[in-house]
DNA sequence: TCTGTTATATAACAAATGTTATTTTATCAG
DNA sequence: CTGATAAAATAACATTTGTTATATAACAGA
């Protein structure tokens, strides 16, 4: 019989999101992966055929931590304004992470970044309770407020801006507040 | 007397500026930008002690590209307006510098970032005879401005929308509009 | 035409990294 | 306790890339 398996395809998957975390994508390599777990590579190619297989894998609990962000407050998301808050946490607290998924071409397509992906036209429909306008309408709406959001995200995640939480909190607020504001007087002005 | 010397300083760094904005800073690698003049790689060491050295004249140069869209419509900016469109128009036109410029940690800093840089304070007051706002109001709401602007153009380099000259102009005309409708609004009802 | 200077080519070296061949070693059924 | 099995260590190989040593060649002044 052989030997216990001692590192486990998990165990390689969670050095490397750590490391990723730690000190980003491009400082990834198998030695390093490998040096975290105290072991020599071969654990690796005897879990994975590639390096990029198992950076398909850590792709994917990466995203699976994303999307814990986004579906916090419940499974049914209560609030709009939340997950545009969650979107911008999630950029604070992993910038790494963020700059993998949404800010490289291979990441994210533009039905995805609209809809906040797996939550589907949920979002529309939460956000229409906050504006009241109709479906359509607050689809048009909601473009305009996840762009606003995924700027402030990219900001916070290259270390631009540095905003505490109760500042970024209020700005968002504030901001689509007056933008929802703005648009409704404007399609009042239009009749 | 030495021969002529056949690859120039400006050359190389030319050669390497246009394999950047074919393939990007990641795809840069002294071969290649060899490859791209038809000479081995000698001239480029002759010329620069190390490639870092290259690449941060290289780097000087998508930054006055930059600068020369941002200043376009003369060297005293007369819209805000265009401004903003001018950096989007930038992100699509020149997206690999704009990652580079604007999407990682190293090259921008939360000042320049707000001023839109080289063009310093100007910015402001132009924004102020669109707003009608006092200097300090204008410099909160340019913030904000700014950072939709940026959303834009961070999606527009990442190609994750799509949209043409006249939908991104129509968007970003109509989104300034309503904020600053919304944010006079909002400053009345204060009161 | 000859010669010194130096730009360029050629080739090589070193480090980093993915991957694999070979050896060592831990486990447990017998 | 022992041997078959496979996990892990060690070491090596191939490729990529920055950089440098050496050889070649072009130019201008003598």
């Amino acid at each position: 019989m052989p030997p216990i398996r001692k590192y486990t395809k998990e165990d390689i998957v969670e050095a490397t999101y750590q490391l990723i975390k730690e000190e980003g994508i491009s400082s990834v390599n198998a030695r390093k992966v490998a040096g975290k777990l105290g072991c020599s590579v071969q654990p690796i190619f005897h879990n994975f055929t590639t390096m990029e297989e198992l950076l398909s894998e850590v792709h994917r609990k990466i995203y699976a931590k994303y999307q814990e962000y986004m579906m916090r407050g419940g499974n049914d998301p209560k609030s709009y304004k939340q997950m545009g808050l969650s979107y911008i946490e999630f950029a604070a607290d992993y910038p790494e992470f963020f700059k993998i998924l949404f800010m490289k071409e291979t990441s994210l397509d533009a039905e995805k970044f609209v809809m906040a992906d797996a939550i589907g036209d949920h979002v529309i429909k939460v956000g229409q309770k906050l504006s009241g306008l109709s479906y359509e309408e607050q689809k048009k709406f909601h473009v305009k407020v996840w762009i606003f959001t995924h700027g402030i995200a990219c900001l916070v995640a290259t270390k631009t801006i540095q905003f505490s939480k109760t500042e970024i909190e209020e700005l968002l607020t504030n901001t689509v507040l007056e933008m929802l504001m703005g648009y409704i007087k404007n399609q009042e002005e239009d009749k």
